[in-house]
DNA sequence: TTCACTTCTTGCCATTTGGCAAGCATTCCA
DNA sequence: TGGAATGCTTGCCAAATGGCAAGAAGTGAA
């Protein structure tokens, strides 16, 4: 499969030559992953970092109750992977699932670690990925101080629509942090307007 | 004033010699803040990482209705700054004001920028520090997601509860996504157990 | 195809939280 | 020191959300 969107996802992420670019998105590798497999799984320390070709997955936790309550969605264009557990190698909390069939190009905790340490513009790429990601967190938990349930459901119908179509509402209720029911009756609100 | 405090706070981070962590301890420059100062306003780029030595800070924005919300509080041997503006270099959304004098070890960007480069150490210092970041980000956002607004309050309490007496009581509704009444109340119903 | 399971909706009512305003105490200045 | 501003509490009621359960519709597997 072509690396084409790869290197496109490094060079969005950090403008970089063509050549450099291709050089950081060799050191990916391409993989499959059927619906409903996991690529991490609670208890493990996340070994790879996946950028996702085509396809959707889910990060989830069981809280105190053992309720499955969604922490993220991942689509074409992003990494999926535990950031913390991944880059300081400690046990992870979080499993993330394929809501269908994927294909990824993934990089193995060691791998990245070489390529930090031999390709300085892969580091910065790193760099610019890690603060990206606290930048969208960080919008993330503001919309949860601020926003009401339904502003929360607008902005994910507006950002990210197909994985509305693709996730069950249950797993989009505790993405948002309201109970599935709540959900039901925002949307069926949201409709009429 | 020593730089005990600031050599320990950096060895926290990343274990490492009492020289090299000196060695980076060096780059930082003593300033004082008296209260109600800012060290970043909104519109502006975030220019410095200041590692706070004694007193607290508060992060606050401005909601769509004018709202003063709090985005966090920032107290001894944390860093104290708009991490996303800063790494960037693009207008922060951020105000940052001192709730009391504080004591502070700063680094201006450009001082950053040139000790990564000459500090291997340094930047795998900082990489962590941003890693760590994300991961308290990560935790606050799923409290809010998964958590009542007394249990928020209760962790509050348990994890830093030197804010409570210095901060009002609307920034620390707001810090916890509620309004002031409700917190009011809900410090009455706590105080009853 | 059938049967179990999942998904989604909806009714009922409880709980939580918000919005607003009044009242009181404290603090901060001029 | 007087007056204004700020901070906190509380009463009243509305709005948002949750918990639970029933039922309809869709899905998947033997």
């Amino acid at each position: 499969m072509s690396k084409t969107n790869l290197v496109r996802f490094i060079q969005n992420i950090f403008p970089i030559s063509d050549s450099k670019a291709k050089q950081i998105a060799d050191k990916y590798v391409q993989k499959s992953i059927p619906k409903n497999d996991f690529i991490l799984t609670e208890g493990h320390i996340c070994s790879a970092s996946h950028v996702i070709e085509s396809g959707f997955l889910r990060g989830f936790i069981y809280d105190v109750d053992g309720n499955d309550v969604t922490i993220s969605f991942y689509s074409k264009d992003t990494s999926a992977y535990d950031i913390f557990s991944f880059f300081k190698q400690v046990r992870s909390t979080e499993n993330i699932q394929a809501l269908t069939d994927c294909e990824t190009w993934y990089m193995s905790y060691e791998t990245m670690q070489e390529s930090f340490h031999a390709i300085p513009e892969f580091r910065e790429f790193g760099r610019l990925n890690l603060i990206n990601n606290y930048g969208a967190l960080k919008e993330r938990m503001l919309s949860m101080i601020q926003e009401t349930a339904e502003q929360r459901y607008v902005n994910l119908i507006n950002s990210n629509p197909e994985i509305l179509q693709i996730a069950p509402l249950k797993n989009i209720a505790s993405y948002l942090g309201i109970t599935d029911s709540s959900l039901s009756r925002i949307r069926k609100e949201f409709a009429k307007k």
